[in-house]
DNA sequence: CAATAATGCGAGCTATTCTCAGTTTTCGGT
DNA sequence: ACCGAAAACTGAGAATAGCTCGCATTATTG
């Protein structure tokens, strides 16, 4: 665990560490995340730095913190889009769209808070495998409609991991170089379309080796 | 530019230079990023610590100039896959199991270098940008070698970037979660096998709205 | 209303990055 | 060979930031 420090029990603790974390989004966002001091942190969240340090064991803790609640947010804003999916039964075109523009719009929403989260969290083993994780569930969430709709290939599972990081991949690419209109999300659409419009069983529609 | 420092003229100081980026290249292997100290480097380099700051502006300067050697050697690795491909004229399914095995070895040649970078390079804007311009320079040829094959989908340029930038995910992916073998491979030059053998104008084999 | 636990405090310890004034080495011209 | 200038090198220590620890303050419990 990344963050052993006492727990808070009692109200008062429990706000001292939002105003703690609030503080420390606002100013790794405007001076980045080594510019940013713990001490300006504490001073702008209005406590001490020994309070600060109660409850993070480091500096880092504080951005892995912020990553967390960032990365389960976004993580449940996708599993809505097949919770949205599930009575609709819509096509593998319709899905992917809802899935692309989805994934988009995280991007997009607050691209300053995505940008710095990706750009400076440290990459410790506990992080990366909360990604894997949530990258995971979004695939199986997937699988279950390709199969659903007869497609995803020999192997769903897999191909809906690969889908799920090539689009994240694309989608982030696509905000590092703005110029980028919704004929980007139509042609990453229409690529994993393709990708992934085969039956299960590999008869079917289309190719051959 | 982030290295606005001398430039070494003389044999003797490009040697130092040469001890410092090696030394460095070791210690933060070892220690990672934060646990190698500037001066543990410049000792470890055999200069003393003032040389390493007449080279490099800061800590920063350092991991930057081994992510910028290490970019333009895995670029120009993956550029001779190209080149290689150029006399054979390969079937679509040849140069892309070519490619993704190529970039699969970038990743697992020296995985513990390559996760170094990844995980703790800052993300300037120079260095962002130079792994764009990278990222794009693959794409074309990439975007060549599918016009020749009357493959890539109605935008060849636009699907090899995405093609690119998904590939190198999956892959990353696939170095987190070790659990993988050829099978991987394949069936990722499968699915983008599917991806993009589409004609440029997209009329022929395949699939349908 | 003690007694106890939880929370909050901030001066200062420690470690690290980076500077600068001065020394040593190399180079080009005569 | 010699000299002056430019390049390269040095390392003590200034500056700064992360983090600790002993104590003060506030809440909770019986």
């Amino acid at each position: 665990m990344l963050t052993p420090r006492k727990q808070p029990r009692q109200q008062r603790s429990r706000q001292t560490v939002a105003a703690i974390l609030e503080a420390a989004a606002q100013l790794f966002q405007r001076h980045g995340y080594a510019g940013a001091t713990t001490n300006k942190i504490a001073e702008r969240a209005g406590v001490s730095i020994g309070s600060l340090y109660q409850y993070f064991p480091n500096k880092d803790a504080l951005l892995v913190a912020l990553a967390e609640h960032y990365l389960a947010e976004s993580a449940d804003r996708v599993a809505q889009v097949f919770a949205g999916a599930a009575g609709r039964r819509p096509s593998l075109s319709a899905l992917l769209t809802d899935l692309v523009e989805g994934v988009a719009a995280l991007h997009t929403d607050r691209p300053d808070l995505h940008r710095l989260l990706y750009d400076h969290v440290p990459r410790t083993p506990g992080l990366v495998a909360r990604f894997r994780d949530a990258e995971r569930r979004i695939a199986r969430a997937l699988a279950a409609e390709l199969r659903r709709l007869g497609a995803g290939g020999p192997d769903p599972e897999l191909n809906a991991l690969l889908a799920v990081q090539g689009i994240e991949a694309q989608l982030h690419g696509a905000l590092l170089d703005p110029p980028d209109g919704p004929g980007h999300v139509r042609a990453v659409v229409m690529l994993w379309e393709r990708a992934l419009s085969v039956p299960p069983e590999g008869i079917g529609s289309g190719h051959d080796s």
